[in-house]
Parts: C-alpha cells; sequence; structure tokens
DNA sequence: CATGAATGAGGATTCATTCAT
DNA sequence: GATGAATGAATCCTCATTCAT
C-alpha cells in the first residue's frame, strides 16, 4: 500500500484549477497520516489534538478547519482503510484467471504487506473505542466477509477447496488474518519470517482442504 | 470458571476471625469484577473511577482504599486472568491419560467457554493499555505460547500429529484463539454456535493433521 | 530543654492511681512530638494523620481519640512551645543576681539552644499557617517582647545599657534571635560557632551600649 | 519598588504588532502578580489555582496555559524576586561615590521600602515550601550574603567600620533585614515608624562600629 | 484560512473525619 | 479505648472545543 492516508496526491490534478482544493486536501491528509500514526503509537484517548498538529506544523485550532472533532478524524480514517482494503479484495476476488485458492493466498498476502515497515502498532481494535468499533467491526465484517466467504464457496463449487462449513470457516480465517496484522512484529528476522509463512501456507492449505502446490511465493 | 474475581470466597474460613479479612477481600473482589467488565464494556480510558464505584455502590474514595490508582486495577486483573488461564493450562498439559489432542481440544474449549455469557467485550489488548499491554501480552506469549508448543510437539513426536512448524504453528493457534474468545457473541442461536464449533474442529484438525475422531464433545 | 514535649512524664506520679492517666497522657505526648517532628520537617500541609500515627505505631483513628483535629494538635504544640519558652524566660528575668546584660545573654543562650541537636526545620512561621500563626505570634509578641523590653527598660535606668529607643531595639533583638533559631545550622563545625557566637555577643553588646566583659561563655 | 510583577510594561512596544505579546505578558504578570499576593496571604499549599485565576477574572484553564503547575509559579515569583532584589544591591554597591556605611544604609532602606503598602505577608520562607525553600534561601545567601560581606570588609579595610567578624556579622544583620521585611507592619504610625527607624540606624551603627552621622534620611 | 488565548467539563487523587465494631 | 473501612469535599490538572483577530 505505502501510506493510505498520505501520498494519494500523485494527483496529476485529474482537471485543472484544483490547485487550491489540492493544497487544502493535502492538509487534510496530513492531518489525517499524522493522527493514524499517532492513534496507532498510542491510542485514541492518549493522543491529543496538539499531537497531531504539531506533527504537521500548524496550529491546533487549524485541526478544527478540516474535522469537527476528534471522532470525526476517526471515522474518516476507519472509512478509509475499510474502502482500500476493500478495493483490494474486490479487485482480487474478481480475477478469474487466478484459482480461488490463489486468489486467497495473494488477499493474505496483500493484507500481511499492509503493515510491513510500520512500527508495531495498536490495531484498530485498539485504536477505535466503543462507538466507532461496533460500527467499523461490523461493516468491516459485512463488508469483507462475504468477499472471503463467497471465495471459499466458489472453491468448494469448484472442487478445489473441501469444506463443511465454509461460512464459518471463513469467519476464523478473516479473524486470524486480522491478529496476524497486528503481530507481524512477532518475526523480525528473515528465517523466522519464513517459516512462519510456511506454516501458515500449511495451516490455509490443510484447512481448506485444497491442494499444495498452489501460489509458490513466500507470504511473509 | 464463571467469574474469575468473583466468587473465590470459597473460602471456608480456615480458622476464625477472618470476618473482616473476608469482607475486605469480597469488596476487593467485587471491585476489581466491576472494573473488569467496564474496561470491556467501554475501554480502560474511557472507565472512571466513578463508573466502578457507583456499579459496586460505594464512593469512589473507597476505591483508593483497596487501589492505590486505576493502572493497579489493571496490573491486578491481568495478573489474576493470566494465573487463572494458566493454572487450567497447565492442569490440562500434564493430564497423560489424554492425547496430546484431546488435551488441546479440552484447552480450547475452556478457554472458550471462559467468557461464556459475559457481555461483549473489547479484549485486553482493548483493555490494557500500552504500557500494560507490551508486558502481559509478552508475559501471555512468554507463558502460554510454550505450553500449546509442547503440546504440539508432543503430538508431533508421537505420530499423532503432522506439522513441518509446530512452533510457528502453535503461534497462529494461540492467536486463533485469542482472537475468537472476544468474538464469541458473533454466535448468538445453537444452530449457528453448533455449526462454528464443528467448523472450528475441522479447522484445528486439519491444520493438526491428525485424526478425525477425537473429543466428540461440542467445542462451542 | 531536651524534648518539649517528649519525656515530661518524668512525672513522679504526683499523686497516686494516675496509672491509667499517665498511659494516656504519655500517649498524647508521643502523638503531639510526632507531630512536632513531622510539622517541621514537611510542614503543616504536608503532615498527614497517618504520618503521625504510624511514626507512634497506632492506627489513624486512634488520633481522634486524643485530639478533635489536626488544627488541635497545632495549637496544643504552640501553647505548649510557647509556655516553655516564656517559662524560661520569667525565671531567668526575675534572677537579680545577674546584672541584666547577663540574664539577656542567659534567655539569648537558652533560646539559640533550643533547636541544637534538631534536624533544620521549618520554623513556626511555617508549620503554623495564617490562622495560627497571627494567633501565636500576636501572643508571642504579647508576652516575649514584654519581657525583653523591661529588660532592656531595667538596663537602661541602671546605667549599665544606653539605648535611645529601648523598646523598638528591643523588637529588632527578638526578631533577630527568632531568626536566628531556624538557622542554626549555617554554621556546622565548632570553628565557625565560635566566630559566630563572638560576632554575635559584639553585635549585642554595642547595640546595647553596654560593657564589653560581661558573661563570658560562648553563645553558640 | 511598587509592584515587582505587575507594570513592567514599560513597554515603548519597540516596533509593532507586539499588541498580542504585550497582552500576553500582561497576563502572565496579572497570574503571577495574584499568586505572589495571595501566597503571602495564605501560604502556599492554602492557596488555590482558583483562588489565583479567580482574582485576576479568568477561568482557571487560563492559569494552565501559562503555567504548567503550581510549583512553576513558584519558581518564577522566586526567582523574578531575587533578580530584583539583586540587581538593586549590586548596583547600590558599586556606587562608589557613597562611603561603604552610606551604601548600606541605601540598600536597607530599599528593602524595606520593598513590601511598602502590601498586605502583611508571610516571607519566602513561608510562601515557598521546603524544595523551593532550599534552593532559593540558599541561592539568596550565595548571591546576596556575598555583596553584604565585601561591603562590610571595605568598611573595615577603609577604617570606616570596627568589626571583628565582618563575615558572620554580615549574616546577623542579612538575617534581621530578611526578617524585617515581613514585619512592616509592627508600626503602623508615623510616629512609631520613625521612632524604629532611628532605633535601627542607632543599632546599625553601634554594630558596625561605625561614624553617627552618615545617612541622615529616615529609614522607615 | 490560520491562529492561539480562553474556556470549563471531566477525571484522578488525597486525606481529614466519621462511625460501627 | 482502639481500629480501620468508608466517605466525600477539595484540588490539581488535562484537553477538546470555541471564537475573536
Amino acid at each position: 500500500m505505502g501510506g493510505v492516508f498520505v501520498a494519494s496526491d500523485i494527483s496529476g490534478n485529474e482537471k485543472g484549477g484544483t490547485k487550491k482544493e489540492g493544497r487544502k486536501e493535502r492538509r487534510r491528509k496530513e492531518l489525517l497520516s499524522a493522527a493514524w500514526e499517532l492513534f496507532g503509537e498510542k491510542g485514541f484517548d492518549a493522543t491529543t489534538i496538539d499531537d497531531i498538529t504539531q506533527g504537521v506544523g500548524v496550529s491546533h485550532g487549524t485541526f478544527y478547519v478540516y474535522f469537527s472533532s476528534k471522532e470525526e478524524v476517526l471515522q474518516q480514517l476507519g472509512q478509509e482503510l475499510l474502502e482500500d482494503m476493500l478495493a483490494f479484495a474486490r479487485d482480487m476476488l474478481s480475477r478469474k484467471e487466478f484459482s480461488p485458492q490463489e486468489r486467497l493466498f495473494r488477499m493474505v498476502k496483500h493484507l500481511l504487506a499492509f503493515h510491513e515497515g510500520q512500527e508495531f502498532r495498536m490495531d484498530l481494535h485498539n485504536i477505535i473505542h466503543r462507538k466507532m468499533h461496533d460500527r467499523l467491526v461490523e461493516e468491516g465484517r459485512r463488508l469483507f466477509l462475504p468477499l472471503v466467504i463467497s471465495l471459499l464457496r466458489e472453491g468448494v463449487a469448484s472442487g478445489q477447496m473441501h469444506l463443511s462449513h465454509p461460512e464459518e470457516t471463513a469467519v476464523f480465517l478473516v479473524m486470524l488474518l486480522a491478529e496476524l496484522e497486528h503481530s507481524m512484529d512477532l518475526w523480525k528476522d528473515a528465517a523466522s519470517r519464513q517459516r512462519a509463512g510456511k506454516a501458515l501456507r500449511e495451516l490455509l492449505i490443510r484447512t481448506l482442504g485444497g491442494e499444495d502446490h498452489v501460489f509458490p511465493e513466500p507470504l511473509l
């Protein structure tokens, strides 16, 4: 991904005259990005508006030019994150040139790469407190789970996977992957990462009841 | 388990005159229990001392008779939780009358039953904020993971499990179980619980590369 | 002096059957003494009832058996201190066998010896906060100053001192001595104490306009 | 002095646009001044942030815009006071056109005028609690005493003063003056002030062993 | 748009004091 | 008498938010 909120301004300035808007939008992104970083480091409550604005180099008053509250940042953050993840997942799902199993592996790899290079961070569970959490987790489930479920179903239907309960298994897989995401820091060195990647592949393939020879790329 | 912090008053009142002590200990447990509940519902930061004491029906001042700060509650909570879980896990591990696979299944069942009947709760990751988190997760890993690892190794050694990387697989399993723990509320009705239980058994057995016929009890 | 509040229990038990009263009184003295020590070390506000009672080895509840409030301790403390000082001063004043100048020197020496061997302590100004302060300082002045004034007047009348304004000079002397009392720690070693003593004698004798050869004992 | 912390806005507003800065600095001074007043009246501990801000007519939150804690006010207060006093003292010391004795008298007069018109106040000993106290008193001694000592030595060297122990005598004088400073309220009416002034002159001149005819201005 | 002074609701913590045992 | 659990008034301090410039 690179930075979810940062440099989307590759913006070739789609049309023209958007100079001002571009600047304004850039500042919003900067704040969003700083907030994401800080929420991850210290948690939502412990992050102050000042922390956020100081990182960007503006006064705290400026914050309220772009957002009406701290909560709103969280909302937007969650929204963008979700959309970002979903965009890739949806795209991958439709790539009929890959087998269902391979598509799943590619999604997993993408997910795991997401936090690559980021400092260990509290995950969204941590960042987002109750109100948001419910909304987002639900939304996440609502939007993300179906993709995995349909993938598993497709795999079962095509005889490439063997699962008695694709729906529930999908839940477990989504959980595992979500959890994995914020525990990436467990394996620091290349050797352990490789072992972990192989173990994960074994777990996935066995769980799916699929073939062993798909997607030879390392997962981690 | 029922309530970890609540009714430990099995206290046969070893000698006599422990009435006061019993009362004091009971109150401590009440506060601990209320805090646990609230931390789970709203998170650590969002829970105020008043929330905790009002739940128990004492004044906020009383809180400080038992704990010197909000942080201390967290610490004690984490400690007791950990000890509680470990006690069972260790016990189960040593029950040589069960096969390694069955012992794992029993541990899983115990773990899953743990939060049974509790409100949906943010998990410890959420409750415990950064400082504690690091300490506890690390301790959790340090203490819990080895148990699972030794179980898997034993299973592999005895030929009842087949795993290329027992250590890493153990990590994934611990993760999955931890995550599962606070997502139990997904399956409310008996039917879906049963399906989920079966799917989980399938996942575990396949992942472990073990026999299908062990531990016929429902996991969920 | 020794300890103002501590060991007055030389109490030969004046009469009899005062055993209980003696015990009770002793406890009161212990608390008073501990409070005096602590007030001196940390100040009135910073000293808690627990500090006081822990020093004596009783529970904080016991404090209220002997005193009705923290303020009351202060009051009693001030009272006893004052009475103690005054007793000596009055006694000294009446010793007609000494010259006025010598009597003054003896009083000074007594005063300075008072805090001897005690840790540096905030003085009464510090210990006692406003309300008490006014009352005590006023009382102190009211009771102590007259003694000094009458001494100076007697000295002037007898031609042994020469002062244009004995009353005002008395004020200055009382001030200086009071201040001196809590700055005794300036001179730690014998040599500097001796020098300071001599300088003080010079100051006093010159100020009083008296003879140089009285009271050859060291003042400090 | 008038007000040490209040009206330093001699600020000719060097350039322009310093309006805001001026306002901010003025507010800081107001708070400092109010705190000084209150610390003097009730002591440090007994003065609440609300006391301070209410006096200035701002909300308590505003206090923390200017200072990070009550302690910090104390520190700044002590610093400014010290600097203020020293500035004058140093200046006076260097005025070689006056005799050492006259320079001392001028310093004394300045010191005594310092608290003129202020309510009776607990002195710095009282205001500043232990930690600060040690630091400030030490600093005060370290900076102020040397000035007086060098003055006395100069006086002795030039034959205008006669002292066996100029250093120790300096300590007594500094003590007396410090004490005097917060007891100015003793003499309210002109007549008693005059008498006190004369008595003080007598004390000083005699103590110094100097000439009687210097500095005919009233000290008080 | 940007600023930053001002606000005040909110929360943790302390501790003198009460009172039932 | 002595105890110590319970209380709650009192305070410090934080920080999201507002608003005049």
